[in-house]
DNA sequence: CGCCAGGTGCTGA
DNA sequence: TCAGCACATGGC
């Protein structure tokens, strides 16, 4: 156990944002999950980070690393807060920062993510690597790493199929394959430019614009990527009333208006409009604020 | 019990 | 370049 300063920091809503899927919320209102393939607790505690594991090869500096607590939020939130909505999302959910996932896992889960809800890619997910990962026991808490590129490769179709990943199985057994096989390496990605990183990641089955983004952002520190998912679309309705835009269009508003760190307020956007149906008890004013912020009323 | 979900690939204009 | 469509599934 050991603790690491965290300041400018909310655990919840960085874990619970959307940006990944293994983290699992403990009784204690800790979190248990995965940093860099160990096992692992954490609780916040004011501007603390409690870190709890048993491998001593999980430094303080790994978790800071993963959690991305060596950037400075305040600058980063600063360039991105440009507009009214931006605006309330930094003010709800500040502290949310934009993790450092292996980029194999993040590829992996937005493959699984394509056209379907949160709660059932963490179950797909949760199947995935109780089928291939490596059993890891743990102070009570026990789980699967996630499986290597290149355990998936040698998966068939079927047996992912029967993991319920329904179609998205064939792009996920392709890409693997792909990885494994040596054509195509992600870590390379992290150092170059963003249009370069994407345009590689396009050639994975399964991975179109949205994963693409996905992958870039979460995973390869590209953070000039916008992700445009159903929630994003929407929430892009506050700065375009009744204009039809494409999602080409929507990235290029979203490169000039928010900048070099328009990811970040693609993250903060999407868990913004996302809570916004549970943010208040009254389902009127609810309903009112929702519609407002969706562009929807005139 | 219908509706919906962090989309993608393919086809045809 | 872009609209239209199929694709599997289970949580809500």
């Amino acid at each position: 156990m050991f603790q690491i300063p965290c300041p400018d920091f909310s655990l919840a809503d960085t874990l619970e944002c959307g940006q990944t899927f293994r983290w699992r919320r403990l009784p204690t209102g800790g979190y248990a999950g995965w940093i860099e393939g160990r096992t692992v607790k954490v609780r916040q505690e004011g501007s603390a980070l409690l870190v709890e594991s048993l491998d001593s090869s999980l430094t303080p500096g790994r978790v800071a690393r993963y959690f991305a607590l060596d950037l400075n939020l305040a600058a980063i939130l600063a360039s991105i807060d440009v507009d009214a909505q931006a605006h309330d999302a930094i003010a709800r959910h500040r502290g949310l920062r934009v993790l450092r996932q292996d980029p194999w896992e993040c590829l992996a889960s937005f493959i699984c993510s394509s056209y379907n809800n949160i709660a059932r890619i963490q179950g797909m997910i949760e199947r995935l690597c109780r089928a291939y990962g490596v059993s890891v026991g743990f102070n009570g808490y026990q789980g699967y790493t996630f499986p290597t590129a290149e355990v998936v490769a040698v998966a068939s179709e079927r047996e992912l199929r029967a993991l319920g990943l329904g179609f998205r199985a064939g792009y996920l057994r392709s890409t693997a394959r792909l990885i494994a096989e040596g054509r195509f390496a992600l870590e390379p990605l992290r150092g170059v430019r963003y249009a370069e990183a994407k345009a590689a990641l396009l050639h994975c089955e399964g991975v179109g614009d949205k994963v693409a983004d996905c992958v870039a952002l979460f995973g390869l520190e590209q953070y000039e990527a916008f992700p445009i998912d159903l929630w994003i679309a929407r929430a892009m309705r506050y700065y375009f009333r009744r204009q039809k835009m494409t999602p080409k269009r929507l990235h290029d508003f979203a490169a000039k208006h928010f900048g070099a760190y328009a990811g970040y307020a693609q993250q903060y956007l999407y868990h913004y409009v996302r809570n916004l149906r549970r943010g208040t008890q009254d389902s009127r004013l609810k309903t009112q604020v929702k519609s407002s912020v969706l562009g929807l009323v005139s």
